[in-house]
DNA sequence: AAAATGTTTTTTCACGATAAAAGACATTAT
DNA sequence: ATAATGTCTTTTATCGTGAAAAAACATTTT
């Protein structure tokens, strides 16, 4: 099992959906920007589908005979990356409890438990390691440095930081930009989810990470927008992790969120600065009460992760 | 040859030196932490060490017979890590021109020429993808983003963010700290350095490097340190390649140190802003000085790195 | 001749294997 | 009883290998 054939099952389940929507198929290249892989999956894909009856396939001819049923996708499961499954059980297991700080990472462990090769463990606990969550002993093993209220506080002081400078840099873009029509865009979208906030609430996150990767990209600052990948990667475990108070907390950050819009729209520097500071503040504050303090939880064995 | 043994050969050739300096081995576990490694690794030098008669080992007496001599040192490159090696090899092509952006990384072709294997290589790209020079495609090739002026710039300006900040939370420390007799230490350096400038000039870049590290931990803030690698790692590289003016550079860096360091021991925070700034707009214009504007290099091939 | 398809080569991704190094356990010396 | 040494086990670092996927090259179609 050297590797699995996750690109081509993704695209595939992906090109099903384009079939039942367009009910047609476009050159092998074009399908390949289409889908973002390369011909070779596409031509795969295409056998397959000949395959399974739902098109006649002849150089470029390619005539839909049927529409897809459920059975013709791949299961879900089988279409993620293996950075993402090991991603997923990495943070299982870190959120799950008994993950003090100080606690050792064992990569062999992790991988058998995980059922995946050491490489690819490894290759993951590096990538991750820029989190700021897990640090390398040299020619040894990592150490757990915990989800504590520490990180938190270390992690939104350079939000607060990186914000204020990018929300700034926002409002002074000029009139042309296409920035403000992405805004206005978003605005909308806010608007739409406030008025069904009661049965929509759970759409927030994703907004609320478009919304704020806008922001930092007026920065024009590789270092600040690549660090909204670790805000984004800790808010996401964090929004499946704490359910408390969801809709509440989800309404009152779309109330900020419009606040903010129609500030930075005002190009009014002191209005930016003021909403961006609440906004913030409330999110730091969410961030803050779902960490549990240090010694207040139940840790049968610190020792090991 | 799937491990080398850089752990056991440097240490060995550290242990030589202590050997020749306290004419005496204390014992096997005291050892380990003097040299930072395994008891294994311990016993393995000393095994050797026995064996080239440098001294009578029996349990735990261990007699030195005689001093080490130079050829009793492992060769200086048969002690560096593979990441060392690979990051030189990297720097190296980067540095050496005809490295523009947009230019692909090939793992296989690194590896083949580094003669090293392809999973160092990708581990390597991996840690080296925080620095923000290169950039993945997923399922695909590296690309280089290029040492150019936008990365000078956007380094610089966190850079800034980051130390005035740092400077103004080590301004704030109370009298009880220790950083400020680590910052004593440091200031008799930087007055001894500027005494002997024309000789020591090219010990500057590692005394650069403690005072900011310094500076930079009274944040508190892992991102903030951790952001210093990046800064340290160009300037690795900047003071090996660009070399012009570089005691002259050097002199008026070692100045613009002391007048910092007099401005924290005042807590005067004015100072402290107005000092950091200032050093830090000129080393900002040293570094921009040295990368060439985009298209002035004679560049024969910018497709491939 | 431009763009598609067909074919071949190269590269990436992930694994298992193995030596180096760390770590754990057992035994002996002070 | 504490701390060392002696021995054994586990983990990390690195490689070579092979399938998946990308990319390059050749050929055909419009």
């Amino acid at each position: 099992m050297s590797k699995s054939n996750n690109v081509y099952k993704d695209a595939y389940n992906r090109c099903l959906r384009l079939l039942d929507e367009t009910k047609s198929l476009p050159s092998e290249p074009e399908l390949g920007t289409l889908l973002g892989v390369s011909r070779t999956t596409v031509r795969s894909i295409l056998a397959r589908m000949e395959e399974t009856g739902l098109i006649a396939w002849n150089k470029r001819s390619k005539t839909v005979l049927r529409t897809p049923r459920p059975d013709d996708f791949f299961p879900e499961e089988e279409t993620d990356t293996l950075a993402e499954i090991i991603e997923r059980s990495f943070m299982r297991r870190l959120l799950a409890g008994g993950a003090e700080a100080g606690m050792q990472i064992n990569e062999l462990e992790l991988a058998r438990e995980i059922g995946v090769g050491t490489t690819s463990v490894r290759e993951f606990l590096i990538r991750f390691s820029r989190f700021g969550l897990i640090e390398k002993r040299r020619n040894s093993h990592w150490v757990l440095k915990g989800f504590t209220r520490a990180f938190a506080l270390e992690l939104t002081e350079i939000r607060e930081m990186f914000e204020l400078r990018s929300a700034a840099a926002f409002a002074a873009l000029p009139e042309e930009s296409p920035v403000w029509a992405d805004l206005d865009r978003l605005e909308d979208e806010h608007r739409l989810l406030a008025r069904e906030i009661a049965s929509r609430f759970n759409e927030f996150s994703e907004l609320d990470e478009r919304f704020h990767r806008l922001i930092h990209r007026a920065s024009h600052n590789r270092f600040i927008v690549d660090f909204y990948d670790v805000i984004a990667m800790i808010f996401h475990y964090h929004y499946q992790w704490n359910k408390a108070q969801e809709r509440e907390r989800n309404e009152v950050a779309v109330a900020e969120h419009l606040v903010y819009i129609a500030a930075l729209k005002s190009r009014d520097l002191g209005k930016v600065d003021a909403a961006c500071r609440k906004h913030l503040k409330s999110a730091r504050n969410t961030l803050l009460t779902s960490i549990p303090e240090a010694g207040s939880r139940n840790v049968p064995d610190a020792r090991r992760a």
